[in-house]
DNA sequence: GTCTATAACGGGATAGAC
DNA sequence: GTCTATCCCGTTATAGAC
């Protein structure tokens, strides 16, 4: 038996990009396939329960994301402001300056959402988390801190969806910007 | 020849409601006839061109509803925070109080995006340059203006997909009420 | 304008050979 | 693990009666 060519992982990968750009019902399974480079055999191979399982296969390594970028910036080495902005740069070149949707957004609409409740709910609260601890990190009140921590990730997927739909990346690069200020402004 | 049980425009407005819910990917045509009350021969008859037609005419009613209720709102009579909040109170019973989708934000995702980039960008524009113009009366300057209209867009689109990922209103709401302070504050 | 029926197509999913 | 072939169903769309 080969050895498979690329990584379950890689494949996760690639399925992930295809339900960034197309959503859940968007994507169907020819371009699951085609973005993969799979044939349909093999993606269910790799998941007997067809395109759920890939969603569900895509928000967990989302959700992995999450934890190990995202969370783990805000939580490394340096000053509050300086975790804050490792975060924001790991979200800039995922969503390529704005120019990418995002995964748990796209996910968010039609067929998903009611299926994809719960892993949708954790993948957010865990962003929302890690940011509130960075906040009393940095001597925000324990109120404040969660109203900032939701502030930020509400402005990362407005920026995307008003980017997204002016075609104009500039409202995603300048709330980049702007989120460090607001995040870390004394009370 | 019977007079129509419904006008157009009823029409389109209940089309709304499904892409608003399910997306231009997941609103099947079996959804739209419910949803609307039509079978499909009557809406084929409303919309020859089918499903793509049905979106487009959402899209225009989309627009003409921020320019004639959200606009409107704020260029009306009153203070521009009055102006403002009455745009948000017409925003929040749109939306539900943050359990509806954005009809525009739905459609950025899949495969409407390419189709009505044109649409989405126009409709997008004139919100902003709405808000843009109110600032302008509130005396902030040109460059803060259009910042700060291109924010109030961008955290409503953003509270509500924060609000449908956690399945839970409550930053939607928060949002409603910290856009004003933000708005209007002196530069 | 609306209905029933149906054509034409694409989507998700499976079977079995290799 | 991957391929080819195929099935079934939902979806889009059209035709024609009323």
């Amino acid at each position: 038996m080969p050895a498979p060519l690329i990584s379950r992982d890689e494949v996760v990968e690639r399925l992930l990009t295809v339900f960034q750009r197309l959503g859940y019902d968007g994507a169907s399974l020819a371009e699951l396939s085609r973005g993969t480079g799979l044939g349909k055999s093999s993606l269910y191979h790799y998941f007997p329960n067809g395109k759920e399982e890939m969603a569900l296969a895509v928000l967990r390594r989302a959700h992995a994301w999450i934890e190990q970028v995202v969370v783990a910036e805000l939580e490394g080495q340096g000053s509050p402001k300086e975790r804050l902005e490792r975060m924001l740069r790991a979200l800039d070149s995922f969503y390529a300056g704005g120019k990418n949707a995002c995964v748990l957004g796209n996910l968010v609409v039609g067929g998903a959402r009611q299926l994809y409740q719960r892993q949708l709910r954790s993948a957010f609260s865990t962003w929302v988390e890690g940011l509130e601890s960075l906040a009393l990190d940095a001597g925000i009140s324990r109120r404040t801190a969660r109203e900032r921590a939701e502030d930020v990730v509400l402005q990362v997927q407005g920026a995307l969806v008003l980017s997204g739909g002016l075609d104009d990346p500039t409202p995603f690069r300048r709330m980049l910007r702007k989120v460090p200020k607001e995040f870390l402004a004394p009370e």
